[in-house]
RNA sequence: GGGGCUAUCGUCUAGGGGUCAGGACACCGCCCUUUCACGGCGGUAACACGGGUUCAAAUCCCGUUAGCCCUACCA
C-alpha cells in the first residue's frame, strides 16, 4: 500500500471537523451542487465543526461576480449557512481566518507552493507546445496505446530531454510517483486502488506570461493547497472527483500534509437516468424556489437521495419517520448510511414532502415564504384574516398552489360557461338571504346555513356550490364558511348582486 | 482504447448466506365528504444476465451487459 497517508480515512480527533463546498461560479447554482453542499453542511453541523464556502474561479472565461452572487443567494435561500467564506454582495470581503475564499485572490499562495515544489524537484517546467503534444498524443493513440506525458509509452520524452529553450515561457508539471497503487480510502465508496502508472505528470500551472513566470494554477492543484491551508478534515464532494483524488494524494504528500478523509457522494440523475440537465426541468435552485417549495422541503428531499437515515440502526419505516426535521437530520446524518450509487431525482417525493411540511408548519412560519406569491393587497389584511387564509389552504402541494387557491379573495371573478348549472332558480332565493347575513363567525354561518337549507329544502352541496361559483367564478374553493369569511360581507353582497 | 465507480418494485431504498424480499413516494381501488383537496383502509409491483462456491445465494467469488466518471495548459 504505497502512497497512502497515515491519517487518510480518519481525521485527527484533535482537530475540529471542517468541510467545504467549492463551486465554480460558471452559471446557476445546480441542484446537484446544492445536494453536495447539503451533505457537507449536515456533516459539519453533526460534528459541531465548521463549514466553508469557497469559490473556485480559476476558469477566467466563465467566472463572474454575478455568478458568485447567484451561488451565495442560492445557498442562503436553502438555509445552508457557512461559517467561513465570501460575504454576500461584497466581492472583496470575507469572514473566517483562512481567506480570501476566492481562488483568484489566492494566487500568491499557489505560486509560493509551486515554487517550493520546483525547488525540491517535485515539479518541473514543461515547454512542449500544445500542437506538438497533440501530435504525440494522436501518434501514440493511433498505435492503440495510451498517451501519458512522460510516462508509459511516452516515457523519457519529457522536456528535459526534448531540449526546449529555457527562455520560453513554461507550464509546470507535477512529478507523479511511478509504480504501485495509489489507494483512495473513501468513506462512502470504500477503498479504491488506482495503478500509479495509469496517471501521468499532470499540469499544475498553465503556461506563464514569460520565462520563469508561473501561470494560473489548475483546479487539481488549487484544491489541495486550499484544503490543506483551510484545514479541511473531510473532503465531501461529487463522485465525479473520485478519479481526481489519486492525482491529488501525491500532492498532499509532497507538501508534507496529512490527508483529509474523502467521501465521494453519488450524483443526482434525471428521472430517465441520464445526467440531470435542463431538459429534465428544473436544475437551478432558483427554479425550485419559484415553484413554491419550502427550503426545508428541498433540504429533506435532497438529503434523502442517497442517504437513508437510521434510527437506532434501523432505516426509517414510516411516512411519519420520513419527515425529518433539520435537527433530526443533523443528529442522524452519517456518511456510513450513504448509498454508493447515483439516484434519480424524484419530483413526486419532493412535492409530497413539501405538502407535508406545509401542513405541519404554523401559519406564521409559512407567511414569509408565501408572501412573494401573493398580491400586494395581502399586507393590508388583518392578522386574523391572514391566519385564516393560510390555514384553510395548507392542504396545497406548494406555496404557489396556496396562493392560487386564494386569488378569489383578491379578485372579483369572471363568470364562466356552465355557471347556471350551479346557480339554479331553486337556490337563488337562498342566495338572496345569504346577501343579508352579518354574523360571519364560523358558528354563525353554520347556524344560518342550517336554517336556510331547511327552509328552502336544499342540500348543503347545492348552496355551497352555487356560492362558490358566484363568489369565486369556479366550483372550487376552501370550505364554504372560510370562503365567505375571506371574501367578507360587503364583497359577498356585491359579488352576489349580479346573479339576483 | 486505458483506468475507476455503479446495479433490489416505475422512483428513493431496507435487507449482506435460510425473510411470504420490508418501508416510503407514485399508481390503482374502497371509505369519508359542502367542491377541490386532506385523511383512513386495502392492492398491484423488484433482487440486470451468466457461471461458480454452498445443503442453501438478492446476499460471497468470477465473468458479461448497461449507465456514469476520469483520461484538458475545464472545474
Amino acid at each position: 500500500m504505497r502512497h497512502t497517508g497515515r491519517l487518510q480515512g480518519k481525521a485527527p480527533m484533535t482537530r475540529p471537523i471542517v468541510t467545504r463546498f467549492a463551486p465554480s461560479p460558471t452559471g446557476m447554482l445546480h441542484i446537484g451542487g446544492v445536494r453536495t453542499a447539503l451533505f457537507c453542511w449536515l456533516f459539519a453541523r453533526r460534528h459541531g465543526g465548521r463549514f466553508i464556502l469557497r469559490i473556485e474561479d480559476t476558469d477566467l472565461s466563465r467566472s463572474t461576480d454575478d455568478n458568485i452572487r447567484i451561488i451565495e443567494e442560492g445557498m442562503a435561500w436553502c438555509g445552508l449557512d457557512w461559517d467561513e467564506g465570501p460575504v454576500v454582495g461584497d466581492p472583496s470581503a470575507w469572514t473566517g481566518p483562512h481567506g480570501p475564499y476566492r481562488q483568484m485572490q489566492r494566487m500568491d499562495r499557489y505560486r509560493a507552493r509551486i515554487q517550493d515544489l520546483l525547488d525540491q524537484g517535485l515539479a518541473y517546467r514543461c515547454r512542449c507546445d500544445r500542437e506538438a503534444l497533440a501530435l504525440r498524443r494522436t501518434a501514440v493513440e493511433k498505435a492503440g496505446k495510451v498517451f501519458q506525458y512522460n510516462r508509459g509509452l511516452d516515457a523519457g520524452k519529457g522536456c528535459a530531454e526534448a531540449g526546449h529553450d529555457a527562455s520560453q515561457a513554461a507550464a509546470i508539471r507535477f512529478r507523479m510517483p511511478v509504480g504501485g497503487d495509489i489507494v483512495v480510502r473513501d468513506l462512502i465508496k470504500g477503498d479504491t486502488r488506482f495503478p500509479a502508472d495509469s496517471l501521468d505528470d499532470w499540469i499544475i500551472a498553465r503556461t506563464g506570461d514569460g520565462p520563469g513566470e508561473i501561470g494560473v494554477p489548475t483546479y487539481n492543484f488549487c484544491v489541495v493547497v486550499d484544503d490543506t491551508q483551510m484545514e479541511v478534515t473531510h473532503v465531501i464532494r461529487g463522485d465525479d472527483h473520485l478519479n481526481n483524488t489519486p492525482k491529488q494524494i501525491p500532492l498532499f504528500e509532497a507538501f508534507g500534509y496529512d490527508l483529509p478523509a474523502f467521501a465521494h457522494v453519488p450524483m443526482i440523475l434525471g428521472a430517465d437516468g441520464a445526467k440531470l440537465s435542463k431538459r429534465h426541468g428544473a436544475t437551478s435552485i432558483t427554479e425550485y424556489q419559484a415553484m413554491g417549495l419550502l427550503p426545508s422541503a428541498v433540504r429533506l428531499a435532497l438529503a434523502r437521495l442517497s442517504w437513508t437515515p437510521k434510527i437506532d440502526g434501523k432505516a426509517v419505516e414510516s411516512a411519519e419517520e420520513e419527515l425529518l426535521t433539520d435537527a433530526q437530520m443533523i443528529q442522524l446524518f452519517d456518511l456510513d448510511d450513504c448509498q454508493k450509487s447515483a439516484a434519480r431525482f424524484d419530483m413526486d417525493k419532493l412535492q409530497w414532502i413539501n405538502q407535508k411540511l406545509i401542513q405541519r408548519s404554523p401559519w406564521q412560519e409559512l407567511e414569509p415564504h408565501l408572501r412573494p406569491f401573493l398580491p400586494a393587497a395581502w399586507a393590508e389584511k388583518p392578522k386574523a384574516w391572514r391566519a385564516r387564509a393560510i390555514q384553510c389552504t395548507q392542504k396545497g402541494k406548494s406555496l404557489k398552489d396556496m396562493a392560487e387557491a386564494l386569488t378569489f379573495a383578491f379578485v372579483r371573478p369572471e363568470t364562466f360557461e356552465g355557471a347556471e348549472k350551479f346557480l339554479t332558480p331553486l337556490v337563488l332565493p337562498a342566495l338572496r338571504e345569504v346577501r343579508a347575513l352579518t354574523d360571519y363567525s364560523h358558528e354563525g354561518l353554520e347556524a344560518a346555513f342550517t336554517d336556510l337549507l331547511a327552509r328552502h329544502g336544499l342540500k348543503t352541496k347545492d348552496l355551497a356550490q352555487a356560492l362558490r361559483v358566484a363568489l369565486c367564478g369556479k366550483p372550487v374553493s376552501p370550505g364554504i364558511y372560510d370562503t365567505l369569511l375571506l371574501v367578507g360581507p360587503e364583497e359577498v353582497a356585491a359579488r352576489l348582486a349580479r346573479w339576483l
